[in-house]
DNA sequence: CTGTTAGCGCGTTCAT
DNA sequence: ATGAACGCGCTAACAG
C-alpha cells in the first residue's frame, strides 16, 4: 500500500524556490508571469504529475463545480434518459453531477436537499416526488444563491425555472389526428386526477372536440391509477359506452398495452375497430404485434439536456448584471410518431 | 437576492463567547465538554440553522464521502436499474454519487476517472468501455488509496473488486432447459467474439452438450453485432443448417426479437418449430405475441446493490488492520424465468 | 514580474 | 472542562 503523498503547488514550489502564488499563476497562464517560470512550472508539475486538488478549490471558491439532481427514481426509462442528457450538457461544461433518488417520497426529498446543500452543489435539477405539493424546501435555497431548475414534474408557480413537457400541444396533435382520421367518438385513459397532465388533457379534449363541432361526452373521459387492474376497469367503462368509441387516447404505453391486452380479450380488432393513440416511454413498440397506433413523443433526454443547459446559463450569467427576478419557463414541444405497420 | 452568510461554528463561537474547539466538539458531543455549554451551543446551532459546510470538512478530512459511478450510458435500462441499487445503498450509508458516462469511449472514460480522482472521490465503481482492455487507469489508483469496484464489464484480472454475472451458471441453466423440453439441435445467436460472454456461452454450450451426449455442431454457433442486420445474416446460417435447429440460445432480448421477428418472416412457428430462450434487459416481454419462451434474468439492481456494498465495506475496513491484497469477485446467480403464455 | 500574507471552515493537537 | 494555535491546498489581495 504505497502512501505515495499527491504533490501540491507547495512542493512545485519548493522545488522550483519559487513562492506558492508564482506557481499558482503560472499554473493558470496569468500574464504577469514570466515565460520561463512559466515553462518550469509546468514542466515540473508534468513530470510530478499534479493535480490540483479540487476539494481544496472547491473549498476556497465557495464552488464545486457540482450540480446535484433529484428524481423520483433512476429505473424509470423517462428519467434515466433525461439524465443522460442533463450528464452529457454538464460535463461539456465540466460540471459534475450528484445524483439522488427521492423514490417519490416528500421526506427524502428534503433529506436529499440538505445533504446536497450541505454538500454545496452550485445548483439543484429536479423532478418532483409524486405528492410533493410545497416546495419550500427548495425555494428556500435561493438564500443561499443554489439556483433550483424544475423538470418535467414542475410546480404550479410561475416564480421558478421549468421545463416542461408541451401536454397541450401534444394532445391537440394528437387528437386533431385521430379526427382527421375520421373519429368522432374518443376515449381518454387518463392518469389520477391529481396530475396535472390529466386535467390539460381533459381540457384540450373538450377544445379540440368543440372546434371540430363534434359531441362531447365525458363520460367517455376515464381514468386509471395505472395500475393492470385499474386500467381494465376503466377500459371497461369506456367499451360499455353506446356508442362505442372508435379511438382511445392513454396516458402513457404501459396503459395503453394493458388497455390493448384487455381490448383484444374482448375480440377487439386494434386499430381496426379500436385504435390507440398515447404518449411514448418505449423504445420498443416496434416489436409489438399490435402497437398504439400513433404515440406522442416526449423526448425526456432532450428535456434532460434544456433543463441542464438552463441551469448552465444560470451558472454562469454575471449574478451583478443579471435580472434577479427572471425565470425561464421552457414548454418541451411533443412530436407525434405515427407507428408504420 | 439575500446575501445571507451561511453560520459557521466561529460565528456560534462568538455569539456564545466560548472558543471554536468548544463548539466543534460539543457539536461531535465530545465527552470533555461540559452539559451545560453544550446544550447551549446546540440550542443555538438550531436557531441559527447552522449546517456543517461539508466542502470544509472534505477538505479538512482527505474524504469527500462520494463515490464516483462511471458507466457506458445511462439510457440502457440496465445501467440506470444497477446505478439505483448503488444510489440506494450508498444513500443509506451516508454516501453520495457521482455519476459519468464514457459512451463507451475509453479516452472519455479515463477522462471521467482523472476528474473524479481531481474531485477526490472516496472509491469508484465501473462498468468498462465496450473496447476497454488496459486498466492501468484504474489500476493506477491504488497509489491514491481510491479502491475500485468493477460490475458487469469487469477485466479479466483477478487482482480486483468485480462484481458480474455468472454467465457459465445461467447459460447452462438455459441449456439444460432447452434439452430437457427435447431439444437436439441448439443454435447459438452469440455477441461480437471479444466478448467475455460470448466465449462463456459457447464453452458451456459445449460442455452441456457433451455431458448430454449430443453431437457438437459449432456451425450453429454464429454471432452478431447486434445490428438488426447483423442479426439476420447470423439467423440465415443457423436456419440453412441441415437440419434446421429447433431452439436458439440468444445474447439478450433485443437480438431475440430482432431474430424472432426474421423467423416469422421466413413463417417459421416461433416456440413451435423454433424456441428462443435469451436473457432478460427488457421488462415488457409479457405484452409481446412472441416474446422468447425463456430469458436468464441478471439482476442488474441487485448488481449494483452488491457492488455498492462491497465499496462501503472495503471504504470501511480499517486500512491499518485490512489484508492488504484481499480481493472480492462476486458472481450474480441468474434466474432463468419461463415466460407464460 | 514575483513574494508575503491572509484567510476559507473545520478538526485536532497541545496547553492550561 | 476549555482555549490557542496550527494546517489541510489553494487563491487573491497587497507589496514590492
Amino acid at each position: 500500500m504505497s502512501e505515495k503523498k499527491l504533490p501540491t503547488i507547495k512542493e512545485i514550489a519548493r522545488q522550483l524556490n519559487v513562492s506558492v502564488s508564482t506557481v499558482s499563476r503560472a499554473l493558470h497562464n496569468h500574464p504577469s508571469i514570466g515565460l520561463r517560470t512559466r515553462m518550469r512550472v509546468h514542466q515540473l508539475a508534468e513530470e510530478l504529475n499534479y493535480e490540483p486538488n479540487q476539494a481544496a478549490i472547491s473549498f476556497k471558491q465557495r464552488r464545486t463545480y457540482t450540480i446535484g439532481v433529484i428524481l423520483p427514481n433512476l429505473k424509470e426509462q423517462f428519467f434515466s434518459e433525461a439524465i443522460s442528457g442533463i450528464e452529457d450538457i454538464a460535463s461539456q461544461n465540466k460540471y459534475n453531477v450528484l445524483i439522488g433518488q427521492s423514490h417519490d417520497d416528500v421526506e427524502r426529498e428534503k433529506q436529499i436537499v440538505a445533504a446536497m446543500k450541505n454538500q454545496r452543489v452550485d445548483g439543484i435539477i429536479v423532478s418532483l416526488a409524486k405528492h410533493t405539493k410545497n416546495i419550500d424546501h427548495f425555494t428556500a435555497l435561493k438564500k443561499y444563491d443554489i439556483p433550483v431548475v424544475f423538470f418535467d414534474r414542475v410546480p404550479a408557480q410561475p416564480n421558478v425555472n421549468k421545463v416542461s413537457f408541451d401536454m397541450r400541444g401534444g394532445t391537440r396533435e394528437a387528437l386533431d389526428y385521430l379526427v382527421a382520421n375520421g373519429h368522432k367518438r374518443i376515449g381518454i385513459l387518463n392518469g389520477p386526477e391529481e396530475m396535472k397532465s390529466s386535467k390539460e388533457r381533459t381540457e384540450i379534449y373538450m377544445e379540440v372536440l368543440q372546434k371540430r363541432r363534434l359531441k362531447i361526452d365525458l363520460s367517455l373521459v376515464v381514468s386509471t391509477d395505472l395500475t393492470k387492474e385499474s386500467t381494465r376497469a376503466a377500459m371497461d367503462q369506456l367499451l360499455s359506452a353506446k356508442p362505442r368509441p372508435t379511438a382511445i387516447l392513454a396516458i402513457n404505453d404501459w396503459v395503453a398495452l394493458d388497455a390493448i391486452q384487455y381490448a383484444k380479450s374482448q375480440h377487439l380488432k386494434i386499430n381496426e375497430e379500436l385504435c390507440f393513440v398515447s404518449y411514448a416511454n418505449l423504445p420498443i413498440t416496434s416489436y409489438l404485434e399490435t402497437p398504439p397506433m400513433a404515440s406522442v413523443e416526449q423526448y425526456p433526454y432532450e428535456q434532460g439536456k434544456t433543463a441542464s443547459q438552463i441551469m448552465m446559463d444560470v451558472l454562469n450569467q454575471d449574478k451583478e448584471t443579471a435580472e434577479p427576478e427572471l425565470y425561464i419557463n421552457t414548454l418541451i414541444k411533443g412530436g407525434l410518431v405515427i407507428h408504420e405497420k
